[in-house]
Parts: C-alpha cells; structure tokens; sequence
RNA sequence: GGUGGCAUAGCUCAGCUGGAUAGAGCACCUGCCUUCUAAGCAGGCGGUCCUAGGUUCGAAUCCUAGUGCCAUCACCA
C-alpha cells in the first residue's frame, strides 16, 4: 500500500511540479485526525517552495484521482491525511486471514546460523532473579530471531570449574556430614548453594580471628585457612586428583539436576551445553597464533597482552605469566569453536551489561585475529535487576531465588483466580495447570516488556500486576476469545468482500494494527529486543477489547458482518498466540 | 579520574529512521455487568520530557557541555 503510494506521490509531483522526489515519508494518522495514512508535506518543501497546505491539497487531489484505494483526503498544516477505502482493508485482512503463520517467516535452508547464549549459570548456587531476567531475554530473543527467518540454536557455557565451586565443596566436605539431595529433600542446586553460604560464614569468623590476632584485613582474606585450602583443592582438581574430581563430579550433577527443574519451570531450552572445565584450556593456541602475528605482545614476566589504546581501550592481559589462560583467553577459543561446531554466521552473547568492556575487548581482539564473523557477534546487554534493597548478592542470601518467585506468582494466580471464581467445571489439575500459566505469564511479561538495557527495581513486596498492561490482561483476551469461538458454531470460513459489508472504525484500527506484525517481529529481531512484541502485542490487545466492547460480534444482525467479525477475532487471537509465543509465554483457553 | 549506559506523569514504563495538542498501565475520581468472560470498556485528574546551549521549517528524539544514578577500568569471573 505504501509502496503504491509512494510511486504515486512520486509520479503526481513530475506531473504537477515537473520534480522527482526521492523518498516520501509516511506515518499512520493520528487518532484525533480523519484519515488513516499521512504523508508528511514538510519534507517536500526541499524540492517545491511554497504553501505546505497548498502542495498538500494539490497531491491529495492526485492521489484520490489516480489511486483507486485513496478514497478521500484533508490536509492540517503540513500533514497530507488520507482515508483509505473499506475494500483496501478487506482485502488485506482477507489475505492476512488465509496467511498460515502470519508474519513469522521459516528459515531458509543452506543459510547460516545465528546462536545464542543465555544463562550460563556457575554451579555454586541456585538462580535467582537476575537468572530469570537473563534466560528469559535469551530465549525469546533466540525466538525472535528465528521468526524472523534464521535458525538458531540455543547453548549455553556452564561455569562448572573454579574457585567458587571448590568453596561449596570444602564447605560440605567439613560442614556437610554426608548430606545429599536425597537425605535432605532439597533441590540439589538448593543444597550446594548452602554450602557455598556456609563457606562464606565460615571464612568471614576466620578472618575476624586473623584481625583480632593482629593481621590487616587484607592480609587476614588471603591468609585464611579455609581460602587457602580452597585454592589448594581447585590446584587438587586441575591436577585431576581423583578424590576431588569425584566431590566434583558428584555436586555438579546435584546442582544440573536442579536446573534442570528449574529451566523446565521457566520453560527454557538450550540445543547444546558447553562444560568451561572442557574449554577452558582453549585459546592458548590461538593466543601464541597471535603473539607470532604481533597482534599480541609479550611482557618480561611472560604475560601474554593486547594493547587497545588506539581504540580507546586499555591494555588487557590474554595469558597469565605462569601460561595459564584467563577468562578472555577461554572466550577467544570458546567463540573459534562455536563456529567450527555450527554453520554460523552470527552469535548472540546474552550476559549483563557489567560486563560491557569484556565484551567490546573480546570482539575486538577476534576482529584482529581476522575472522570476519566477529563482525556479526553481539552481545546481548541487560540491566541488573535490584531489589530495593540494593544489589542482590548470594552469599549473603539477599536474592529472589527463582524457584521461590515462580512458586509465588502460581500462588498469586491461584488467589485471583479463586476470587473471580470463572473456572466452574474445571478438574483441579487443570486449574493447577492454569495457575502456572497465568502467574509465569505475569512474570514473564513484566520482565520482558521492559527494554533490555533499562535496569530494572524489583520489589518482592509488591506483587507483579495482573490487571492492565501485563500478561494476564492479554492471556485473558485470548481466553475470551477462545469462548466466543467456541459459541461460533455457524460456518465462518467463508470470504467476506467489501461488496458484502462496510467496516466500522474499530474494525480498521484492528486491521490496521494486524498489519504491523511481520514488521514488528522483524524490527524485534533486528535490534534484539523481546519488549518490541511485548508492546506490540498490548497495542493489539487494547484495540481489540475496544472492539469487543463497542460493536456485537456473535449477535450481529447481519450475518456477513458476523462471520467478518468471528475471523477478526479468530486471527486476532492466534496473533496473540503466536507473538506470546516469541515471549515464551503460553496462552488460556479459559481463564 | 578515564570509558560506557540510563534520566519522560506520584509510581512502573512506551514513544520506530527528528514531525501534528508527549502516550499507556498502576494509584485517585466518574460512569458501564437481565447482551459474546468486568483480569474488561468509556471518561476525568496528573508532565519545566534532568539542566543549559546548538543544528533544523520542526527536537523527548540528533550534537556539545554540565548534573544525578549505575556499571566498568585486576595475572577475578
């Protein structure tokens, strides 16, 4: 339509003024006007001088002439109105009707890949909140992306190895008596994250021993025994001293089964699991590739550096003195390898924006390694999500631990639920079933619908919303929906034409928004953003309701009008559908 | 101190590549359930778009400087 428009606008201006117009700049008509496409006047004034109404008025008067869709036109200062005819909007709907899978478009095949990174979790502890905010951005954006017409896969880096599980590890060993998941009915991510709370005790009264014995502070943190013995265990289990490697082994797997729970809960999967005690030894080949190149320099003690002040940056060290690698070392190799594991072409790194200046070095360095995918590597960048409080931190156990909060929104659910009292003739496992949707779909989209670089404040003590712009509020819409197809029991599936109705203004605004999804979806994938759906999907919600709530739909007199409306509203809902789909949020047939 | 991010209604947030009188939700106030689910709809109240300059026909949006908050600048991850 705009594209049609465009030529037009272009070919009336040859024809009235004798000047080609390079772009025409359109936006939708703004509510309080009549019109539904307005061609913004001004930025003709660069090739015609002149009045903007004047100029307005004349290619209106062109436009209605020559275009057979433009049925009218107004002209408010320098915005060109136009009113689109009934049969426009029909037969667009009609198209859009017949459209499987609107707007979602299927990755093609021999075309690269894009993966994406989320979660990434150590293994010393359970994920809290800032946990969820980091998975539930990764998948949705992986989502995203492949509507947009990509495949993509799903991975995620364990932090399985260091000094921080050898802490949790120690600490259970000395403190543990023997406990397991088992004996204690805790989730094992539950239990080892004790441990990791207990090092911390622990350590802190050693070193108010140190101080009051007359050490610095300082001194007294690096000489505390129970550190010195976890710095002994991890040199134990680099080694591969098999005692500790089995501790290991048998934690870690406590702690991935608790994940695993937890992911399942969330509703989050990954494709392939990278292990950081197999990668990260990885890089120092590529390291020593460019020390020989010059890309790197070595320092007398034998450390390996980058220096990055021409690019605004610092010097950053890329392999310790003693030649063992750091966390960037283990990036560098870890990227090489994603790329020799998958046909890619792109990757997604999904990790908070305190770790922006890794990210900028780490591109930059495999820039000048001179692999031309480092171009198309992004990293994802969140804002932390606080608690009134301050800063979550969990070992001192001021986190929303994840499992607790998915718990508390079901139960939230449950509450409402029960006092709006609509779910008569439901079993209670599906009413239990129904809690979890609405309560993870409150959750999910406050998180999400919330541009990812924005912190966010979470207060545990107000609970989320579930009326107004929030996830129930469209889960229940949906569920309306679905009631009045049910009760739809005539054939609807027949093609309405403008010959046959004309269309009340709630009905092209619907249409209008319709319109804007495969856009949408595409522009959320461009700039990685899940909040765009979100917004995009609320929009819809809202103009719908208004619809509902203003003209019959079932009980129409005219039955062209009714059939018109049911599939206004069958396509609205699957839109619906398939948008909360991209948020990893699922949908009630009832609520 | 250097670098990066953020700053819009009492609160939580939208505002696309600059475009009309800056929009939602929550909260507060008014109406609307004998009609398709009121977790809804319609309306009201509420704004020096952090400040000061600049570019432009036109700035919440772009540029510069400043202020505030956050992050980061380790042979930690």
């Amino acid at each position: 339509m705009q594209h049609n428009l465009e030529l037009a606008v272009k070919k009336g201006f040859k024809e009235i003024y004798d000047k080609e117009i390079d772009t025409v700049e359109f936006q939708a008509t703004r509510k309080d006007f009549e019109g539904d496409i307005t061609i913004v006047v001004f930025a003709f004034l660069r090739y015609v001088k002149g009045n903007p109404v004047e100029i307005g008025t004349k290619i209106g008067e062109y436009l209605k002439l020559n275009v057979a869709e433009v049925e009218d036109f107004n002209v408010v200062k320098g915005f060109l109105n136009l009113v689109i005819s009934d049969s426009f909007f029909i037969s667009s709907f009609n198209s859009i009707l017949k459209t499987d899978k609107f707007g979602i478009i299927e990755p093609k095949e021999n075309e690269k890949a894009v993966m994406v990174e989320y979660s990434s979790p150590n293994t010393n502890k359970p994920l809290h909140l800032g946990h969820i905010r980091n998975n539930l951005l990764g998948y949705s954006v992986a989502e995203i992306i492949a509507a947009s017409g990509k495949k993509v896969y799903k991975t995620q880096i364990i932090n399985d190895r260091g000094i921080h599980i050898c802490k949790s590890m120690l600490a259970w060993q000395r403190f543990g008596n023997g406990e397991t998941p088992e004996s204690t009915g805790l989730k094992g991510d539950k239990l080892v994250g004790n441990y990791y709370v207990k090092f911390d005790q622990e350590y802190k009264q050693e070193i108010a021993q140190l101080i009051s014995e007359g050490k610095t502070e300082e001194e007294a943190k690096k000489q505390a025994p129970l550190l010195l013995e976890a710095q002994a265990m991890l040199l134990k289990w680099e080694s591969g001293d098999a005692e500790i490697v089995n501790l290991w082994k048998t934690m870690n797997q406590w702690v991935y089964t608790g994940f695993d729970e937890t992911y399942k809960e969330l509703g989050v999967d990954f494709d392939k699991n990278y292990y950081e005690s197999n990668t990260y030894l990885l890089g120092k080949d590529v390291v020593a590739d460019g020390l020989e190149k010059g890309i790197f320099y070595k320092k007398e003690d034998g450390s390996v550096w980058i220096d990055l002040t021409e690019e605004g940056l610092d010097e950053k060290i890329v392999l310790r003195s003693d030649g063992t690698a750091v966390y960037m070392t283990q990036d560098i190799g870890t990227a090489i390898e994603r790329f020799k594991d998958y046909d890619l072409n792109e990757l997604v790194y999904t990790v908070g924006n305190e770790q922006d200046y890794h990210f900028k070095v780490l591109f930059l360095i495999l820039e000048k390694l001179g692999f031309d995918w480092a171009k198309n590597l992004y990293h994802l960048s969140y804002g932390m999500v606080d608690l009134p409080s301050g800063k979550m931190k969990s070992r001192e156990g001021t986190v929303v631990d994840a499992d607790d909060l998915m718990l508390e929104m079901t139960n939230t659910a449950r509450t409402i639920s029960q006092e709006l009292g609509k779910l008569d003739g439901y079993a209670d496992d599906e009413k239990e079933a129904l809690y979890k949707t609405i309560g993870l779909g409150a959750l999910k989209y406050y998180i999400l619908k919330v541009d990812p670089k924005k912190r966010i404040l979470f207060d545990p003590e107000e609970s989320v919303d579930f009326a107004g712009n929030t996830g129930p509020f469209i889960q229940y819409t949906y569920a309306r929906i679905q009631s009045i197809l049910r009760k739809a029991t005539f054939d609807y599936t027949v093609e309405i034409t403008s010959e046959d109705i004309s269309l009340h203004s709630k009905e092209i605004s619907l249409i209008k928004q319709i319109q804007l999804f495969p856009e949408v979806i595409q522009n959320a994938a461009k700039n990685h953003s899940p909040a765009l759906i979100a917004n995009f999907t609320y929009d819809l919600v809202k103009e719908y309701n208004s619809f509902y709530q203003t003209v019959p739909i079932l009980g129409c007199e005219n039955e062209n009008e009714k059939i018109f409306r049911t599939q206004l509203s069958l396509k609205v809902s699957i839109i619906i559908k398939d948008a909360f789909k991209l948020l990893g949020i699922s949908v009630p047939e009832r609520m």
